[in-house]
This record gives C-alpha cells, sequence and structure tokens, in this order.
DNA sequence: CGTCGCTTTGACCATATGGTCAAAAAGATA
DNA sequence: TATCTTTTTGACCATATGGTCAAAGCGACG
C-alpha cells in the first residue's frame, strides 16, 4: 500500500548537506571530473552512509540540476509587459547579475552541464526554455514596435543577458586575474558597466 | 651528449592526430572526466602506443592548453591605437566571433579550465594576459578621452566582448535548442546582433 | 527499559583507469 | 639482405572508483 514514510529531521539535514558539498564538487570538476568520495568528505559523511541517502552519483546530479533551470528562469518570468520596457530588461539583467554574484557554484554547474552537451537537460532546453524564451521574444518585439526601445533580436538579446551576466560567475578567476589585487569585488562596476549597455542598446535613437 | 633525435613524418602525424582526438574529449569531458581509453579509442591507437608519444594524461592536456592562450589573444594583440576606435573594436569582435564558430572545440576547452579554477593557467591569466588588457585599456581610455568613442570601463568592455563571443561556442547546445530547428546556423545573426550592440555601446553620444 | 525502525559503518567487490614493460613488428640504412 | 632504430602491442599492475551488504549503533516511543 505504499505507505508513506516521514521525511525525518536527520534525512532533510543530511539531504541538504549532500547536496551542497555535491554543488561543490560539480560545480568545480564537472560530473565526470567529480567522485563520490570527494563528495562524501566534503559533507562530512561515510561513503555508504552518502550512498544511502541518494542511490548512486547519477541521483545526486540529477537532483541538484533539476529544478536548477527553473530557478534560474524566475527572473525572466517577472520580466511583465505591462512594466515600463527599459527598467523591465535592466531589472532582469541586474537579478540575473545577483544571481551570478550569489550563486556562482549553480552557475558553473549549470555551465559545465551546457558546455558538456547538457545530456541530462537538453530536453529542457528545447521544451521549457524555448517556450518561455520565445514568449519573452514577443513582449520585446512588441516593445520595439511600439518604438519604446530600439530594435533588436529579442534572442540574441536575451543570449547576451545570459552570457554577460554569468560571464562574472563562470570565469570569476579570469576576471580576477586581469583586474588585479587592487578589486576585490568586480561586481559593482560590472553592474554599471551591464546597465550603461543595455541602455545605449536599448534606448531608441 | 644528447644527441637530437630527427622528428619522423610518423611521429608528427600521430602528435598531431593524438592532439585532435584529445581535443574532442578534453572539450567535451574536461580533464577530469576524459579518459586516456577515449582518447586513444578517438584517434585510433593503442594506449600504449599513445603514451609512447606522450608519457601522461597531463602531458597531453598541457600540451593542448600550452599556445590556446596565446592563439586566443592574437586578435586582441591586433587592435593598433592607430586605427579608427569603432572599426578597430568591430573587428576584434568579428574575429572572435568567427574564432567560436571555427574553433569551437578549442573555446570549450578553455572555458572548460577557467570555470574549474584554471589551475594550469592561473599564472598566465595574470601574468601575460593581464598585461595585454592593461595596455590596451589604456588605448580604449585614450578614444574615450579623444570623444571618438563613448565612455566604457575598458577592462569590462573586454569582458563582454569575451563572453558574447564565446557564448556561441559553449553554450551552442543552448543556442541552438532556444532558436529552434528553423534556424542552423547562428552566427549570421549573431554577428548582426553583435556589431549593433558595440555599435550603439560606442557611439559618441 | 525494551522494542522497532532509522541511520551509520567497516569490509568487501567488480570494474575502470593511468601507466609499465618486454617483445614483436615495421622502417630505415647500409 | 643484415643491422639498427623506431613504432606498436598484448599482457600486466597498482590504484581509484562506484557501489553493495550484513551487522552494529542509535533514538523515539510505548
Amino acid at each position: 500500500m505504499n505507505e508513506a514514510r516521514p521525511v525525518t529531521r536527520i534525512q532533510q539535514k543530511n539531504r541538504a548537506t549532500i547536496l551542497d558539498a555535491a554543488l561543490d564538487v560539480f560545480s568545480l570538476r564537472g560530473f565526470g571530473g567529480a567522485t563520490v568520495d570527494q563528495i562524501a568528505a566534503t559533507a562530512g559523511l561515510s561513503k555508504p552512509n552518502l550512498l544511502y541517502y541518494f542511490p548512486t552519483k547519477e541521483a545526486i546530479y540529477e537532483a541538484l540540476l533539476g529544478g536548477l533551470l527553473d530557478t534560474w528562469l524566475d527572473p525572466l518570468r517577472a520580466m511583465k509587459p505591462s512594466g515600463e520596457p527599459l527598467p523591465e530588461i535592466l531589472a532582469y539583467v541586474q537579478r540575473k547579475l545577483e544571481m551570478s554574484r550569489d550563486f556562482p557554484r549553480e552557475s558553473r554547474l549549470f555551465a559545465n552541464e551546457i558546455i558538456q552537451g547538457a545530456p541530462l537537460i537538453e530536453s529542457e532546453l528545447s521544451g521549457a526554455l524555448r517556450s518561455l524564451v520565445d514568449e519573452k521574444a514577443k513582449i520585446i518585439n512588441q516593445w520595439a514596435e511600439e518604438g519604446r526601445i530600439a530594435r533588436v533580436n529579442p534572442h540574441h538579446l536575451f543570449f547576451s543577458i545570459w552570457s554577460l551576466t554569468q560571464h562574472y560567475a563562470d570565469f570569476d578567476v579570469q576576471v580576477r586575474a586581469v583586474l588585479g589585487e587592487g578589486v576585490d569585488d568586480p561586481f559593482p562596476e560590472a553592474e554599471i558597466y551591464l546597465t550603461t549597455l543595455f541602455t545605449r542598446m536599448l534606448t531608441p535613437s
């Protein structure tokens, strides 16, 4: 009768600990480069104990990725056709940049997955993601036709927002190396730069 | 007396074959996720035979990365202060985009390395790369002061060029998934979009 | 306190993986 | 053709890795 086992406090805590450790390891080494032992060590658990909570390495990875794309797209969903065009877009850029600053591991995990061919989430990319983007692209086009923003290819506009914001998480090492010791937080300047960029590009001439 | 052994034709061919195969595998799976057997199989060689040409897996990886950053930066080196500002910058963007189109594996290899913390090339990043960027940043600032382009943060300008162009190689799967079946080559539109973007951002108001 | 189910672990296993080595095969050279 | 060097390979090895299992530890609850 599939007796519903309650989720104990220990289970909740350990699952969370494992996922956090796995995020550390997977985002840094990619799926193939990560080992269960590393994750277990990072989580402070024995390997069999870890495998008591997640049956396989794949299961941990899937648990991390599942929902990540969804969370990642929340800021885009928040872009409303009723708002002022430029502020709506700039708010989206800013929220994406904040996510790069506050959740760099998630960003890198996602980047790793995509670079490696997105074996696990390709269906979501051409399904849910594509639908959402198509829908929001119409809004951009609408705004452009009304002359409220300059005309741009809306799909590539989204690509550029993703690329520019995620760059500060994924290529953090490079950004810091190039900026040098003097700069300990690249994000304030990044925000100014990106705001300027999108404002100049989208302001109708 | 360290008799200089000549490099035979067979050696040349096999080294090239191995590096090409390794590029396939490393760019898709990252260093940790790649196996010597996969590389050997892709190259059509036996594993011991492969290890006759490169002593270790690391050696293959290093051989690939060594020089890659250098090649990668050639287009930036070509940016001359004597030229017209906007065309110089647009030419740089265009050449970087071409590299993403023609050498996506190299781009992904590089991305993998950076995302994973650049263990092998961090010194180059804060050495050669940083110097070159600082030098070119001065040119950008000079142009801005002369009123020939709009004022922007030059370092972040370079970040944006790298990020936007490499995105089309590294996130190719996502780009194609979002654009759908109808688009079989995203690059022409990308070029138009990026040209527009940088023109609008950099044209003095 | 005793029982029962949840949690943890040491020992273990099969396979994968990076790498070695001696010997065979294949060229080059004379 | 005989000799010497370069190239190739089958067999092998130590370690790493993903995963299993039976048994022990532990906590909640009657």
